[in-house]
DNA sequence: CAAAGTAAAACGAACATTCCTTCTTGACAA
DNA sequence: TTGTCAAGAAGGAATGTTCGTTTTACTTTG
């Protein structure tokens, strides 16, 4: 399965073969074929696992408490997505990451369970924004929805950036952050 | 071209066959295969196309003097990449990018183009982000590039997040971000 | 013995691409 | 005005290949 990984995130899940894949894991036809029904399922298991990474790094996040700083919140999300999730590099996580992306469009079951486990994200990163209003942390004429979108646009952001250069480290965007939390904005209108 | 460029963002570069796209733009092989060598010079096509708006959005921004917060620059940036380039919805639009993010992963020539364009972006933003240093509108002790790669960061996770449901609006996320700039951030470590 | 895997062949379907035919256009001569 | 003709453009069936998948008989492993 690590190995079917590979193969995805190197070369997408459609331009990616059968043979490609058993020669990668090193396994018959036989033995891949008794365990995934085929390719579709194979590629929705791997979807599936992929994103599970995401929404638990972000719903683990979401329910510390007291929050820590977005910033903070941020860096613990992908440290938490890139490690220990048996991917060899942070770079073909997100290019994994990337695929599945893609891949929603045009599979419907896909779509679905990435939709349902974003809402589930977004609810959270919600509160945890309510809860950052509520110590006065945040401005309170700010739709606190909007503002959990921005700050997980800021990890996707962060996934794409990582899929496409491998070359960023968590540390560098929770600094970029920090800044950007720390402007002195000139017209509060 | 705007009829294979549909059929691409809704199913992928390797999950549309030539039949799907001569279908759509209601042409025969031969007429197409007078105009490029292939799919695969028809694929590139696309994905130039579509990451030179993102391009020239980017570096647009960039250039005004002075510049628009980051907030107003973002929704500057993303309405550009939305409107006018002739693409039925912006989600479609954004479903178009994450393919052409994904494709760079096995398509060497492609993956090349992006990363240069990506790095005039970037030089342009660290300069926009040295300018709001400048001005003492940034705090001066964070590495300008990290800023600026998390505000592209921000734009790139709209841009995913526009693919995956096509509900967010431009002044949603500018409203979001200009709650994350306006933060009080109590610690100022 | 049984579960799990191997190796190789074979299958139809789908695919990108080619090749030959047909249609369209526009300049030019009668 | 009309007819001719060459060249460009488009059509569309045919081609050879590759792919996902299944099947079969045989081997390893516990």
């Amino acid at each position: 399965m690590v190995g079917a990984r590979r193969c995805f995130a190197r070369n997408g899940f459609h331009a990616t073969s059968m043979q490609d894949v058993l020669k990668e894991v090193g396994l018959s036809a036989g033995a891949v074929y008794r365990y995934f029904s085929g390719k579709d399922a194979l590629i929705e298991a791997i979807a599936d696992e992929a994103f599970a990474v995401l929404r638990d790094a972000f719903d683990e996040a979401a329910r510390q408490s007291p929050p820590p700083l977005p910033d903070e919140l941020l860096a613990y999300v992908l440290r938490k997505c890139f490690a220990g999730t048996g991917f060899e590099t942070e770079q073909e996580f997100g290019q994994l990451v990337l695929q599945v992306w893609g891949e929603t469009a045009r599979n419907e079951a896909l779509g679905a369970r990435v939709f349902a486990a974003v809402s589930v994200m977004r609810a959270g990163w919600t509160a945890v924004v309510k809860e950052y209003q509520r110590q006065g942390i945040m401005p309170a004429d700010v739709e606190p929805e909007y503002a959990a979108r921005t700050l997980m646009g800021c990890a996707m952001g962060f996934i794409a950036q990582q899929a496409l250069f491998g070359d960023l480290e968590v540390g560098q965007m929770q600094q970029g952050l920090r800044g950007v939390m720390r402007m002195e904005v000139p017209n509060p209108s």
